[in-house]
DNA sequence: GCCGTTTTCGGCCCGACTGTTTTCAGTCG
């Protein structure tokens, strides 16, 4: 079951969609998708709300309090089911298809009756379309384009994929001659857990070579649109592209405004529309003279705003603004400040590498400590017995202070530590006995995952109560794209892990970065500490704490926060919890 | 429909590109 604020989140969204097929006030729809984001992502649940705490969420006034109110009392809103009669289901999914928006949907639906992608499809290749009024045959094939790209691809990408790609296009793009400076914005610069599209910004004073050498990198496989300050394509990896070219005294604004997100840069221009300013990707500029103030640096454009410079991070309208006027923007975590990594596998059990090479590339990445926590027996098929485990705890305490770690005294220490099974009940693998010879422990749930909200909250609950258990690993465990998260009441877990000093993992793999972000927000609220872990079974996993970081920092996370960035005794007094 | 260091009414972010247009609407980010 989803939160109520994420059903109410949907329910004004498609509310906002709506409005804009039936050609409703556009600046009423825009308040609407505007209320929907702010009820998504407040802290407390909407259904235990009166009309007065609803008409605390920005954006919510009375007019929408009253109807959240309503469908939290009767399951339903008559002003959205009035719309719902008028408007089948299947236009709204119209404007889902690229280049296709509420306009084309409303005309098709009116003119022809079509109501879903299948016939459209078929009006296209009867050519049906082109007698309409603002419609031809280019507009019909930019359709059926955008039919079969929804139908392929669905669209996002991993973080680390889209990553790789975008350091590729970045390197190729700065070797061209005349390219003065070039990075990558949008939401991959704000490090979000997938990516739609790639943006790709270059400063230069001659675009052309630039805009060439784009449309003729080898995973190009299409380009769809082109000028001579943007141009668009589609990558192999079904992932769009854009580069913007701008220059080079525009750098500051545009890489503020390509950056992103959308509703962030909606805030920053309202701020500088306030202040008789006009914010765009070229600069700050007065309204009435037209002349330029700032544009050189993305700092000197927010102190123009009277902002601090805001992390990418932040920049999704989720209080960073507030944050930023009241000086209270948290100095988040980095990858630097990392001093190990707490949930590591070795080839005892389902890694790929043994214990030595994965303690060696540890003290290579500088760390001070480094915890090896390889399955424990209940996962049947890793094979584990209380003496294999305790062979590797002896290794391990033979190695331990032996690897040399740059920049620090003494060597590497090990903590010997494993990653217990969360069974149904809520138990893990071993007694308390055998527990206690471990450094840490790590408790997550493997499978199991559909027992009902009550009993998965329950399981949770009570591998934080255990007093071995340190760290809760991947908690929800989602696999994204693939795989929701379990269907627990989070917000009893982080009570739970705030009351028995039980830490938060918030998982590096790029498949599951789990806890995620908006999560980790609300988690930080109930005042838990999280353990950024790579759950490397390899060793180039290892590096993939860097995506691990980005989600600690999108849910504004410091280094406070995270107890394995902090000093080695300080971690080991966390990891007594409550014992005596 | 919401909101207010201009305002309780009159605003509401800004620009690039495309395809359809004879000067602009729609879509996208």
């Amino acid at each position: 079951m989803a939160r109520s604020n994420d059903e109410v989140a949907a329910l004004l969204q498609e509310y906002a969609d709506l409005i804009s097929i039936t050609g409703g006030d556009a600046f009423r729809a825009r308040v609407y998708e505007k209320a929907a984001r702010a009820v998504g992502g407040h802290h407390a649940d909407v259904s235990t709300l009166d009309l007065k705490g609803l008409q605390e969420i920005p954006n919510v006034g009375k007019s929408i309090a009253q109807k959240v109110r309503e469908y939290v009392d009767s399951g339903s809103v008559s002003a959205v089911e009035e719309l719902r009669a008028r408007i089948p289901a299947g236009v709204r999914r119209l404007t889902a298809i690229p280049t296709l928006g509420p306009k084309k949907a409303m005309a098709v639906y009116e003119e022809l009756g079509i109501s879903s992608v299948d016939e459209l499809a078929d009006a296209i290749h009867e050519e049906r379309l082109r007698d309409l009024k603002g419609f031809g045959p280019k507009t019909e094939e930019n359709i059926l384009h955008g039919i079969e790209l929804l139908r392929s691809s669905g669209g996002r990408v991993r973080l680390d994929v889209a990553t790789g790609l975008a350091e590729d296009i970045v390197a190729a793009l700065s070797a061209v001659p005349g390219c003065e400076r070039c990075t990558y914005a949008g939401s991959l610069r704000r490090g979000r857990e997938t990516i739609g599209d790639i943006d790709i910004l270059v400063a230069s004073r001659k675009p052309a070579p630039i805009m060439r050498a784009f449309t003729e990198l080898p995973y190009v496989t299409e380009v769809i649109g082109t000028g001579d300050k943007k141009t668009s394509v589609r990558t192999g990896k079904g992932l769009n592209v854009d580069l913007r070219v701008v220059p080079t005294d525009s750098w500051g604004a545009a890489l503020q405004y390509f950056t992103g997100s959308k509703v962030h840069n909606i805030r920053t221009r309202e701020r500088a529309v306030h202040q008789k300013l006009k914010l765009s990707e070229y600069g700050l500029f007065d309204v009435e003279s037209g002349d330029k103030i700032v544009s050189e640096t993305e700092e000197e454009v927010y102190e123009r705003l009277g902002l601090p410079w805001i992390p990418p991070a932040l920049r999704e309208d989720r209080g960073e603004i507030e944050a930023g006027l009241r000086g209270a923007l948290p100095d988040l975590v980095t990858e630097a400040d990392l001093r190990g990594d707490l949930h590591t596998h070795t080839d005892l059990t389902d890694g790929l590498a043994p214990l030595e090479e994965m303690a060696e590339a540890a003290a290579a990445r500088g760390y001070a400590y480094y915890a090896i926590t390889d399955h424990a027996p209940d996962l049947a098929m890793q094979r584990m017995t209380d003496e294999r485990m305790l062979a590797q705890r002896a290794r391990v305490r033979e190695l331990d202070g032996t690897y040399p770690t740059r920049g620090r005294r003494g060597g590497l220490r090990l903590l010997h530590g494993t990653e217990l099974n969360i069974g149904p009940d809520g138990r893990v693998d071993w007694p308390d006995e055998f527990l206690a010879g471990f450094d840490l422990c790590v408790a997550s749930v493997h499978s199991h995952f559909n027992q009902g909200r009550e009993a998965l909250t329950r399981r949770l609950v009570r591998a934080c109560e255990n007093p071995y258990v340190n760290i809760i690993g991947h908690p929800t465990t989602r696999l994204i794209g693939r795989r929701p998260g379990i269907d627990a009441d989070l917000d009893a877990v982080f009570a739970a892990c705030a009351r028995t000093g039980t830490a938060l993992e918030v998982n590096a793999h790029p498949d599951r970065l789990d806890l995620r972000d908006e999560d980790i927000l609300r988690a930080r609220r109930h005042g838990v500490r999280f353990a950024v872990n790579s759950d490397a079974h390899a060793v180039p996993h290892l590096a993939n704490m860097r995506y691990g970081i980005a989600t600690a920092r999108r849910g504004w996370l410091t280094a406070e926060d995270v107890i394995n960035t902090w000093p080695e005794r300080r971690l080991r007094a966390f990891l007594r919890k409550t014992k005596p």
